[in-house]
DNA sequence: CTTACACTTGCATAGTCCTGCAACTGTATA
DNA sequence: TATACAGTTGCAGGACTATGCAAGTGTAAG
């Protein structure tokens, strides 16, 4: 899109050819991405999934085990889980009658953790 | 936080074995900083906002700068700015007629770069 | 097959949020 | 003071989202 003239780190690559993944900014971000960004954002941006998703980076739990910590209804916290399993915030795993629920990866559990460091932080 | 004897696959304490991680998880979070975490992404959860927030990472900018970079009109880049600002995430500083806005600190550069980044990288 | 348990889904209500337009404040210049 | 420019704020309409309860699916046990 735009063409910043005060663009420090110009470079172009999708696709990282190495592997690995440094912290650079993004300077130009198409609007696919941008949404699903947002979209990460806005589900990590619910006090109760945000509840849910601290209690999960400590360790897999089904649902009931969920909702009996949090004292609230079973199907509330399917329906959060859902929705966080819908923008693969989580991953599910079946085991007999229960589903456990876990982070995708540490990328989302490092998201969480800054978050929740900044909100503690901020006065 | 109680722990659930319903636990049918003995879990042998899946807890950091391997140091992995330099962060600590936020297992215990008061409801107050897991509101203000969650207003804090929520604020993120914007495709329009975190467009915002993806040109301030590179630089400072007024906001008739914004407007006319996205190409939309000068009110709605003012709301905008003035809802991230209402969440410190970012700061603004006056000079002469213009306004200059500005991320709040590097925690915010981290967290939407991450998010951005969490966002390509999902197929 | 029937029962019980674990979870999911559907639907309706209510609350929240985004957007656009108009009016207002503030600043520099003539 | 008057004028133009840069931003902010207020308000109404529409869209999105969360929540609660009821009903459905799936799995193991009797």
């Amino acid at each position: 899109m735009q063409m910043n003239p005060a663009n420090p780190s110009d470079e172009d690559a999708p696709s990282c050819s190495t592997g690995d993944h440094h912290h650079h900014q993004p300077a130009e971000v198409d609007d696919i991405t941008c949404q699903r960004a947002a979209a990460i954002f806005r589900a990590l941006g619910d006090p109760q999934r945000l509840r849910l998703l601290i209690m999960l980076e400590a360790r897999e739990c089904c649902v009931s085990e969920l909702a009996d910590a949090l004292k609230e209804p079973l199907p509330a916290i399917s329906q959060r889980l859902r929705i966080l399993k819908s923008e693969r915030i989580v991953g599910s795993r079946r085991e007999g009658k229960h589903v456990y629920y876990s982070l995708a990866d540490g990328h989302i559990s490092r998201l969480v953790t800054n978050g929740v460091m900044h909100a503690m932080e901020d006065a």
